[in-house]
DNA sequence: TTAAAAACATGATAAATATCATATAAAAAG
DNA sequence: CTTTTTATATGATATTTATCATGTTTTTAA
């Protein structure tokens, strides 16, 4: 459903959202050092993000990724929509031409409300509420533990 | 999520379920035609359903599938479960190795929940209840029409 | 009993994804 | 100003997935 790609650019992203601050860049490096993702994929995904606006980087030593107040009020939605193509997830989940309302394909009732209760969290959250509700959670479970 | 070969699956079954009988079979390469799917890739899924018992298959002139009525008795699951590893739904979306309720993934509890809905569909739904659905929604978009 | 029609088996090729490697550019620190 | 560190750019390789091709076996019907 997603590529790698951009799978590994949200878990990088909102990690970058707890971790970095823009004193305290992050490299790419360590970021797929911490999450166990391939160093030089992951830092072309992140390169992708940085040439449409998505995170800010910084060349040079202490340089590295952050994320602006405002690129945090983005969705991951927007991640996805830049490293995969978003359209495909509005392809046939069987992959047949001719699907739709009127000529549905036989799991089309089944997909498409899931679909589009995935894709609406995916664009209603910010990457900021994501990021801290995700914190939050990990939180309780440490204190659980 | 799914692979293409357990999608083709999904679709022919139906399409079977539907329009065969044990009288009446139908080869794959007429179901590949109905359906527009590459008919040597369909052909091979379709022997790995049939050696899993899944459908039923016979050989020579007017030979081809069909479903008996115990193979319709079956869920779209088992289906999957034979062409694609169904395990691999249990995998952390996001790839990462360590992930689970104490150790979530970032978007551990927006998936999860999501994964469960879809899979305990295709559990709980035979293919004959699912391939009957699929015929009353189609034939209710032609009425509508 | 023979020809044709279909499934079955196996492996080859192609396409898409994912991963890795190398060289370059920029910026900060001493 | 030079060295080091990091991003950037590009392209090469590998892996996975999907597709295609060929030959064999089985079965039915004439």
């Amino acid at each position: 459903m997603l590529s790698k790609a951009s799978k590994y650019a949200i878990a990088a992203v909102l990690y970058l959202t707890n971790n970095a601050t823009k004193e305290q860049k992050i490299g790419s490096k360590i970021i797929a050092e911490k999450l166990e993702l391939p160093a030089p994929f992951l830092a072309k995904t992140m390169q992708e993000l940085t040439k449409k606006g998505l995170i800010k980087s910084v060349k040079g030593p202490h340089g590295g990724f952050y994320l602006s107040k405002k690129d945090k009020e983005n969705t991951v939605y927007e991640i996805i929509d830049c490293v995969d193509d978003i359209t495909k997830f509005d392809q046939c989940y069987l992959g047949q031409s001719e699907c739709s309302e009127e000529n549905p394909c036989v799991v089309h009732y089944l997909y498409v409300p899931f679909k589009n209760e995935l894709l609406n969290k995916f664009k209603n959250k910010t990457i900021l509420e994501m990021a801290t509700e995700f914190a939050k959670n990990n939180k309780l479970n440490e204190i659980i533990k």
